[in-house]
This record gives structure tokens, sequence and C-alpha cells, in this order.
DNA sequence: GAGCACTGC
């Protein structure tokens, strides 16, 4: 391995660089806030908590943060990750007086544990009561007071369902997009409103923050300045140095064959000559995560007796919660903490501890193909941006170590940023929220990253046929205004709306929400057996959908014990999550007027319903044993994790989504009837040939 | 006959 210098300098030593300027005293105990019976921190607490505030890199730059929003409209920030943005800016903001005579300082997150993590971390350096003058918003969780809160954190998403009811953001003054390098698919939707917004709105400040890349892009999306005089300029950029340790990162000298076998060799190389430290190592899927995992449990028994100890843990996305609370725990000192993650540990989680980074070059991402109107898991290389993030996990706790299983010449080949969310994504919601916020002309929509014209023509397709907008692509009333206020996939939207035919609203509710959560069953890789015999006895001959409602109703009946969770192999915390859901769409089918009522165990009724939302995710068994389309002929599997996948194969399904990992798979299947597809999609299946089907498609006025 | 990157409303 080649030790590589260059990479130092993108990483910075802690300074003790005090504050150049010298601030005026500030009260930081709100006057709102100092008649409540709660505690209020005594003098030097505020004192201790004022001068941690003026050490973080970012308060250097206060008076010029504020004097660039005074000047300019929209102001890009670079902040590297420690120099306190998150949490210093919005204060800044607020003590300049921007929340001033009832307005709002906005932060937007694209998690939701971001969003109360630094809420809480703000209510405490302002000695507020979490709720108050600072709050924050997520879904099923609204912590803040309509008439006091001043700065409000939430999720991006939260604020695009804001902007449905308050397009323009009446109630705020600034609104800081953070992490906007993560392109998430809401964050890019937001970008794009706001920049609407400010034509409206002269007096809207945006921020975006972003740790490195794409400033100047960012910045001239949100520039108006047609003129050459720099002097008019509506958007500037201003950059924050960052508080993280050094980190080496090493490259291997020549491409491995198998980077499972050179993670495994590295650890163990690591584990040998390096003093303590925790170490993390980035692969691809839970596939490749349990596999290095068994072998390092291997090479951990052979240690000698005296030696270091190793530690060794797994960490993915469905891992029970439990086992993922592992990785946080702090080991003693005889032992090295070694976890071997997806990238869920490369933004979404931090774990506490890491010296050493090992990454293996590659991420698996999920594609959408507009073609089959699937969507793909695909292992791709990771761009610059995400090998320097990966690395950068290295550096929280003391100087580390990177060690990158490729060369630097394939790290210089990488491209610098990843693919924005939007430009991979089935459009068909994205199109119904942009028509409900009433932008008609959604394929003129200026996206900082537009997505490939086919992904909006074939979303709009699916909302045509679903009668959501109509021939003029207009958004239906009142089923296509309906169906956006809905926090569902359209397909699922107008099921709901369409329960009301068939009287099983009750079910259809349930099947939504339950739909909405991820691995409701659980197989812990040491119990297979007995987790498989107890998802039987949920499973019913019908599929999947009506599986999860069963399972839903015998957690009721169970009294949502967490216990009985566990026998029987489900996820609790899914579960109750889906109660929520379920409650909130509860409340918006009241708001549709759909009224709740049962079927009563009518599952043809449940299945019609079904169908009346995923009849463009039908297919037919073919003589050969395999499934294909209706409508494209495309082939595909019943996925493993189907109920139906052990079954006797039936004529017709309908599925929720296809996914592609070694073969074409429909995941969410029940078993159809043929003649509810010409009953109840007549306008999809009875088109006609081909050829008619492109001359009325051809129509179509986009 | 055998599979599950990660968020979010």
């Amino acid at each position: 391995m080649s030790r590589r210098d260059h990479s130092r300098q993108k990483f910075w030593k802690p300074t003790d660089d005090g504050p150049k300027t010298k601030i005026e005293e500030e009260r930081l105990v709100d006057v709102t806030e100092a008649d409540s019976t709660s505690f209020v921190p005594g003098n030097q607490t505020s004192l201790s908590i004022e001068k941690q505030r003026q050490q973080l890199p970012v308060f250097k730059y206060r008076t010029h943060i504020l004097y660039l929003l005074e000047k300019y409209r929209t102001v890009v920030i670079i902040g590297e990750t420690g120099c306190g943005k998150s949490t210093q800016i919005p204060q800044y903001l607020y003590e300049a007086g921007w929340a001033a005579n009832g307005k709002v300082i906005g932060v937007t997150q694209p998690r939701r544990v971001a969003a109360i993590t630094v809420a809480t971390r703000v209510a405490e350096e302002r000695a507020a009561i979490l709720g108050h003058s600072v709050g924050y918003a997520i879904r099923f969780d609204d912590c803040t007071d309509a008439e006091r809160t001043r700065i409000k954190f939430v999720t991006d998403g939260l604020l695009l369902r804001e902007m449905m009811k308050d397009p323009l953001l009446t109630q705020y003054s600034v609104i800081m997009l953070d992490e906007a390098h993560e392109r998430t698919l809401y964050t890019d939707i937001v970008l794009g409103l706001l920049k609407k917004v400010q034509r409206k709105r002269e007096d809207l400040r945006i921020i975006v923050a972003s740790a490195t890349l794409d400033a100047e892009k960012f910045r001239k999306y949100f520039e108006t300045n047609t003129s050459s005089d720099p002097e008019e300029d509506t958007a500037a950029i201003l950059t924050v140095e960052g508080r993280m340790f050094p980190v080496d990162v090493f490259y291997i000298k020549a491409p491995v064959p198998s980077y499972l076998k050179a993670t495994v060799e590295t650890v163990m190389k690591i584990h040998h000559t390096e003093r303590y430290g925790d170490i993390l190592a980035f692969l691809t899927g839970q596939d490749e995560v349990e596999q290095v995992v068994s072998l390092l449990i291997e090479h951990a028994r052979q240690l000698p007796k005296d030696a270091l100890k190793m530690f060794v843990l797994p960490m993915y996305g469905s891992l029970p919660g439990r086992e993922q609370m592992k990785v946080f725990e702090r080991v003693g000192k005889g032992t090295r903490k070694i976890v071997i993650a997806t990238n869920i540990a490369e933004a979404s989680i931090t774990i506490p501890g890491i010296v050493y980074v090992i990454d293996c070059g590659f991420v698996k991402i999920n594609a959408y193909n507009p073609k089959g109107g699937f969507e793909s898991l695909v292992v791709v290389p990771v761009s610059q941006a995400s090998a320097q993030q990966r690395a950068g996990r290295a550096g929280r706790i003391r100087s580390g170590k990177a060690y990158r299983l490729y060369t630097e010449d394939d790290f210089l080949k990488l491209k610098p940023g990843s693919v924005p969310e939007m430009q991979r994504s089935n459009m068909a919601a994205v199109v119904l929220q942009l028509k409900a916020l009433g932008i008609d002309n959604v394929l003129r929509f200026s996206f900082l990253s537009p997505p490939p014209a086919q992904n909006m023509v074939r979303g709009l397709e699916l909302l045509y046929a679903l009668g959501a907008v109509n021939e003029t692509c207009h958004l239906t009333v009142p089923l296509g205004i309906r169906m956006a206020e809905f926090p569902l996939s359209p397909m699922f939207a107008k099921m709901l709306m369409a329960s009301k035919d068939f009287g099983c609203s009750e079910e259809a509710v349930t099947i939504a929400a339950m739909m909405q959560i991820q691995n409701v069953f659980q197989t812990p890789s040491h119990n297979k057996i007995n987790a498989l015999k107890a998802k039987r006895l949920f499973s019913v001959a019908e599929g999947d959908h009506i599986t999860m409602l069963n399972t839903f109703n015998a957690f009721l009946k169970w009294g949502k014990s967490a216990r009985w969770c566990g026998q029987n192999f489900l996820n609790y915390k899914g579960l109750m999550r889906a109660i929520e859901i379920r409650k909130q769409l509860c409340a918006l089918m009241k708001r549709a007027k759909v009224r709740l009522v049962s079927c009563n165990g009518d599952m043809v009724a449940i299945q019609k319903c079904l169908v009346s939302g995923f009849f463009a995710n039908a297919a037919r068994l073919n003589f050969s044993g395999v499934y294909r389309t209706i409508r494209d002929d495309y082939e595909l599997h019943i996925h493993p994790t189907s109920v139906l996948y052990a079954e006797k194969p039936k004529q017709f399904v309908i599925f929720n989504e296809i996914v592609h990992t070694t073969k074409e798979f429909m995941r969410d299947v029940t078993v159809v009837d043929q003649r509810w597809l010409y009953e109840l999609a007549p306008h999809y299946y009875d088109f006609g040939t081909e050829n008619e089907i492109a001359a009325k498609r051809a129509k179509i006025d986009y």
C-alpha cells in the first residue's frame, strides 16, 4: 500500500483560533421561556455553552454570514463536517432578528433523527424547552408551538407537505436546506419549488448548506442576475472549514480479485499492526456483510488467548433493532470493535470509536428503468464524494486511517458525485405532487438535475391510467387532488379512493399502512426455519396483501404485544409504525369523504379493490412456468419473500413493485381473476392492438 | 427454485 498525503488537506485539524470579531453580549435564555417552571441553567452553564459555541469554526463567519444574507437572496454555505453550521447558523439568524414579527426560521434535514437531534441540541444551547421557541416537526411528531416557535427543524419531505397547504411558505423568513449535497428526492423538489417561491417573495432568504461539491451549481441555479455586473448578483458562496482530525488515505497497489477477501485481510492486518481504535468496513449488501462477519469470527477464534480480542458485528438496514444497537455500545480495553456495514454507516448512522475505515469502493443503489417501469438494485462504483465521506468516518475522535480497496488511478476515474435520486426514480409520485402544487407543465419545471424525459412521460402515463390526470394532463377533481394528499405512491392512493366502491375501506387502509413498513417478517440467520414457520401462521392463499392484513389484525388481537411479536418473528417497531400510518390514512380518508367500512372477510372485495390501484402491475403465468406482464410481455418471477413463492403458481397476479436483483422479481403479490382486470381497467386493457395503444398515447398532450 | 442499498411524506 502506498501512503498518500494529498487527501490530508481535505480534513482539518482542530484549531484554537478564537473569534476574530467581538460580539455583543447576548441573553441566552429566551424571554418566552423565563417564566416557565422547568429547569433553567444557571449563569455558569450559560457561559460554558456560549464558550463552546464560540469555539466552533463557523463562529468566525457569523457576521459574514449575516452580511451575505442581507445582501444576497440566496447563500450557498459549504460547511465541512463538524463546523457547526446546522446548529449555529439558525441561532445567528435568530439573534440577528430574522425571526422578528412572528416569522419563523426553517431548517430542513433529510432524515427524521437528524431533525430531532439538531433541534434538541439547539434548544439546549438556548436553554429553551424543546417545542417552544425551538422545535421540530416530522411525520407523526409535531413538536412545535404555532405561536411561539421561531426556529423550526423539519424533514424536507414534511416541508413539501407544508407547501401544499401554504405554497408561499408565508410564515418563514429564511429556509435553510441542510445536507443539500445528499441530493435526496425531496431536497431536489424543495429546491425547485423554493426557486419559484423566491420569484414571488422578494423577502424570502434561502441558505443551501452542503458539505463540499456542487457549490457553484447551487449558486448558478438560484442566480437571477442576467447582467454582467457582479454587483447585481443575487446568490453567493461561503466556505467554512470543518473540525475533523486528519485521515491518512491508503490505496492498494494493484486491483484485487475479491474485495471480500481483501476486506478480511485488511481487517486482520490492522488488528495485528495498528494500535487501539475500532474498525468500520463498507460493503454493498447484507449477504456480503454476513459472509465477511463469519469469516472474521473464524479468525477471531484463532487469536492467541492474551492477544487483543476482536468483537465483530454486522450492520445493515434490515437487521433487527436489538442487533443494530450493539454497534453503538462501547467495548472494553482488551477488545477491538469491528463493524462490517452497508452504506447505512456512510451518512445515516454514526458509529462511535471508529479510527480505521475500509472502503470496498462500491455501493448498491436503486435505479429506475423507465423502459420496463421497474427498479433495479445494482452495484456501482462509489463517487469520489462518497469515498471521501466514508474516509471521514475515521476522523471523528482522533487522526485515523482509511484503506481503499482500489488503486489511486481508479479513484481518480470515479465520478465526482453520485447521480441524484431525481434522475433515477419513478416520477409518478413526484409529478402528482408537483401538479397538486399548481405546476401544470411539469416537463418545464426547473429541476436542478432534470430527470430523463422518458421517466416523466412514464409517470404521466400511469397517472392518466389511474385517472389522476385527464387527457390534457390536468389534475382531475376530486380524484387527482385527493390522491395527491395521501403520503403514498399513486397506486396505493388510488386503491384507497376506490375502496369506497367495494365496501372494504377498513381493510384497504390496513393493507396500505402495512405495505409501507419493511421487514414485517424477520428471519434471523440462526433461526430461519422457525421464522418461516411462524410466517406460515399468517399466510393465506390469496397472497401477500391479505397476509399482511391478517398479521396486522393478529397484532391488535394480541394487544400489540412486543413479546408476542418476538415469539412470532415479527417486527414490533414496524407494526407500531403501521398503526400510526393507518391512523394518518384514516384521517385523510375522512377528508376525502370515504367512509370506513369493513367487508367482513369478503376476500374478493379486497382483491378487486387492489386491482383498481394496481391493474397496471398485472402478470399472467406463461406456459413455460414463468410470469409475464400483461401489458409489455416482460418476464417476471415471484420474489422469494412472497407467500406465493412456494405455492403452485396461479394464472393471474398483481404486484406492488418489481425489483431487479438476480432476476426480475415481483414483490408483494396477490392472486386475481383475469375478468376483474377488464372489468376494472377497461381503459387500460381494452385499448386493442399495440399500434392503437401507441396512437392513443401519442394523442395525450403532455 | 432461493433473496432483501438507504431514506422520507
